[in-house]
DNA sequence: GCACTGAGCGCG
DNA sequence: AAAGCGCGCTCAGTGC
C-alpha cells in the first residue's frame, strides 16, 4: 500500500539520535556511506511487513523493484528524493510527500476541529538526503549525494499516520484525500518536468535579442539600440549624463523638461504628450529584454538546449506553484519563439480558458452565470447578459469582483454585475467579508488561508482613532486577499488535478511504447496551462488526452455539475505559435 | 562589501 | 481601461 523511503539510522542507535549515514564496514552492516530504508506499510500506516536497508546507490534498483507492487511511495519532501531517482532512470507512480501535506492540513478548514494542527509533533518534514546541484543535464561531480540527519523512519511513519488520521476525521475526508494526493502527484510532475526541461534554441534567442537590440555588447556594456536611444533622450531632456535606469535621476530629468509625472511607470508616461516619452518607452521594453532574459540569461539559464527551472509546488499561499530559476513563469511573449520543438516533435501547448470564472460558477452554483458559460466565450455570454454585448466590460467587471476592485470602471461596474449574479458575486463578497473578520477562508478541496498576523489582530484592535484609518485598510487588504484565494486556490487545485490526471494517461501511453520510442513528456506548467513535447505521430492523441483529462479534473472535483472546463491546445513548432 | 528595500515590469 | 489578486527577477539606492 505505502513505502516509506527515509535515511537509515546509524546501526545501534535508538532512532532518536541525528542520523542518516552508515558510517563504514566495520559497524558490521556491510554497507558503506550513506544507506536507505524501505518499510512497508498499511493503508493505515502501521508496518506491515519488515524493512530492508539499501545503499543509497542501489535506491534506484530497489525502487524499480518494490514499485512492480505499485505502492504509494512515502517520503519527506519528493523534492530530495525524486530528483535523483529520475536521473538514474527510475520513475514512480504515485506518492505521499509528507512536507507538502503537512503544510495543506496544518491550515485546512476542514480540520480544524478534529484538530490535526492540533495533535500533531510538527516533525520538520524538510530533511533528507541533500538536494542535488541544480540539475543541469550533466554529471555532477560527486557520486553520492550527502545524507544529512533527518527525521528516522518511525517518525515519518507517525507523521503519516497522524496525517491519514486528520483526513479521516475531518469534515471532508473525500476532498481533502484528493488534494493531498493531487498536491503530491504534482510534486512528480514538478520533478519530472525539471528533469526534461523546455527544448530551447539558443539560435533563435539570439536572433530574438539582435534583431530587437543590435549586436551583443561588451560586458557591461548597453546594446548598441539602447545607447543610441539613451543619447537622444539625453539631447531631448537637456540632460547630458542621464541614466535612464535610475527612476530617481530620471524623474529628476523630466521634472526639470518641464514633464509632471507622478511615476515613471510606463503606463503612467504613456498619458503624457511630449517628444522624449516615445524613446524613453522604447527604451524601457528593451532595457526589461536586455536585462531579463538577455544574453546573460541564455548563458546562465540554457543547457544542452534546455531551459530547467525548478518549480516551488505549493510555492504559492493559494496554491499555485511558484519557481526558482530564470523567471520560468514570466517568459515574456517576445522570447516565446526561442522555445521549439526538436525535429520529429511539436510543442503541444494547452491552457484553461478563462479558469477562474468557471471555478467561481462551480462554487457557487450560480445558474444564470452557469448559463453564460455554456457557449466558448465565457465573457461574451456575460456581455450578452447584462452588459449590452460589451465583451470588454464584461471581462473587466468580473475580474474586478474577483479581485476586490472599489474604484475605477471596474468599480462602476460592480453593482451591474451583483443584479446579475447575486450568487456568484455573493461567494466572493463573503470571502472579503470574513477576511476581513480575520477569519480563515479555505478552497473548495480544503486548503485554507494562515490566519492573520499578531500584528494584524492587534490593529484591529485598536482604540485610536488615528490607527483606524490604518486598520480599516488593513482590513479591507486582507479582505481583497481572502476574497481571491477561494478563487485562485480553487482554480489551483483544479490545474493540479488536470496536471496529475495527464500524467496518469502519459505513463499509460509511454508504457505502451516500444522500449526507446520517443515519448511524449510535460516540459512547462504555468497556473492555467500545461506545455507537452510531443513526437509528432503521437500530437493528435495527446492532444485529445489534455482535452480528456480537463473534464476529468473537473468531474473529480465537483461532481456532475453544468459547468465545462474547456482547455485550448495548440500544437506548434514554437511556444509562440502555439499560444 | 553585503543584505535589504522599493520601483518597475514580466507572467497568470 | 485602469491600477484590484498572486508571484520572481533586476537594478538602483540605502544602511550597516
Amino acid at each position: 500500500m505505502y513505502m516509506l523511503l527515509a535515511t537509515a539510522p546509524p546501526p545501534g542507535s535508538d532512532g532518536t539520535a541525528p542520523h542518516g549515514t552508515v558510517s563504514n564496514g566495520t559497524t558490521g552492516t556491510g554497507l558503506e556511506g550513506p544507506a536507505v530504508v524501505l518499510q512497508p506499510l498499511d493503508a493505515a500506516g502501521a508496518e506491515s511487513g519488515p524493512a530492508r536497508t539499501v545503499p543509497l546507490a542501489h535506491l534506484p534498483a530497489a525502487v524499480r523493484e518494490a514499485e512492480q507492487d505499485s505502492p504509494r511511495w512515502v517520503w519527506g519532501q519528493a523534492q530530495r528524493w525524486y530528483p535523483q531517482l529520475l536521473r538514474a532512470g527510475t520513475s514512480v507512480e504515485r506518492c505521499h510527500d509528507l512536507a507538502l501535506c503537512q503544510n495543506i492540513l496544518v491550515f485546512s478548514p476542514f480540520t480544524q476541529a478534529g484538530g490535526y494542527p492540533r495533535s500533531h509533533s510538527y516533525v520538520p518534514m524538510d530533511l533528507g538526503p541533500e538536494p542535488e546541484a541544480r540539475d543541469t543535464g550533466q554529471d555532477s561531480l560527486f557520486d553520492a549525494p550527502v545524507v544529512h540527519s533527518g527525521p528516522t523512519p518511525a517518525e515519518l511513519a507517525r507523521e503519516l499516520r497522524e496525517q491519514l488520521e486528520s483526513v479521516k476525521t475531518s469534515t471532508e475526508p473525500r476532498r481533502l484525500a484528493l488534494l493531498l494526493a493531487a498536491e503530491s502527484a504534482g510534486a512528480l510532475v514538478a520533478a519530472e518536468m525539471t528533469r526534461a526541461g523546455v527544448p530551447w534554441r539558443e539560435d533563435l534567442h539570439r536572433r530574438i535579442l539582435s534583431d530587437r537590440l543590435g549586436a551583443q555588447p561588451a560586458e557591461f556594456a548597453r546594446p548598441e539600440r539602447m545607447e543610441a536611444i539613451v543619447e537622444e533622450l539625453r539631447t531631448l531632456l537637456g540632460a547630458p549624463t542621464l541614466n535612464p535606469d535610475s527612476p530617481q535621476e530620471l524623474m529628476r530629468a523630466l521634472h526639470r523638461a518641464g514633464i509632471d509625472a507622478k511615476s515613471t511607470r510606463s503606463w503612467e508616461l504613456m498619458e503624457i504628450n511630449h517628444p522624449a516619452i516615445g524613446p524613453l518607452l522604447a527604451y524601457k521594453k528593451l532595457s526589461r529584454l536586455f536585462t531579463a532574459n538577455g544574453w546573460a540569461w541564455l548563458e546562465q539559464w540554457i543547457h544542452d538546449g534546455r531551459f530547467r527551472p525548478e518549480y516551488v509546488v505549493g510555492g504559492v499561499v493559494t496554491g499555485r506553484w511558484s519557481s526558482h530559476g530564470g523567471g520560468a513563469l514570466q517568459i515574456p511573449k517576445q522570447i516565446r519563439g526561442a522555445a521549439h520543438a526538436d525535429p520529429g516533435f511539436k510543442l503541444i501547448v494547452a491552457d484553461a480558458a478563462q479558469l477562474e470564472p468557471r471555478v467561481l460558477i462551480a462554487l457557487s452554483q450560480d445558474a444564470k452565470m452557469a448559463e453564460a458559460a455554456r457557449g466558448k466565450d465565457l465573457y461574451a455570454g456575460i456581455a450578452a447578459q447584462g452588459f449590452g454585448g460589451e465583451r470588454d466590460k464584461a471581462k473587466i467587471a468580473l475580474l474586478g469582483a474577483m479581485y476586490g476592485a472599489t474604484t475605477g470602471e471596474s468599480g462602476r461596474l460592480m453593482p451591474q454585475l451583483t443584479r446579475t449574479y447575486p450568487k456568484a458575486v455573493g461567494l466572493v463578497e463573503a470571502g472579503a467579508r470574513a477576511g476581513e473578520r480575520g477569519e480563515r477562508v479555505g478552497t473548495y478541496l480544503g486548503r485554507g488561508t494562515p490566519p492573520p498576523s499578531k500584528e494584524w489582530l492587534a490593529l484591529q484592535q485598536t482604540t485610536s482613532a488615528e490607527e483606524q484609518r490604518r486598520a480599516d485598510s488593513a482590513a479591507r487588504s486582507r479582505g481583497r486577499f481572502t476574497r481571491n484565494f477561494v478563487v485562485q486556490g480553487s482554480a489551483a487545485e483544479w490545474a493540479l488535478c488536470w496536471l496529475a490526471d495527464l500524467r496518469r494517461r502519459l505513463r499509460t501511453l509511454a508504457a505502451a511504447a516500444p522500449a526507446g520510442a520517443p515519448v511524449p513528456q510535460m516540459v512547462f506548467f504555468l497556473h492555467d496551462e500545461v506545455m507537452v513535447h510531443c513526437p509528432e505521430e503521437q500530437v493528435a492523441a495527446v492532444t485529445d488526452m489534455m482535452h480528456q483529462s480537463a473534464a476529468a479534473a473537473a468531474r473529480l472535483i465537483y461532481g456532475d455539475i453544468p459547468i465545462q472546463f474547456p482547455v485550448t491546445a495548440v500544437a506548434a513548432d514554437t511556444y509562440a505559435e502555439a499560444k
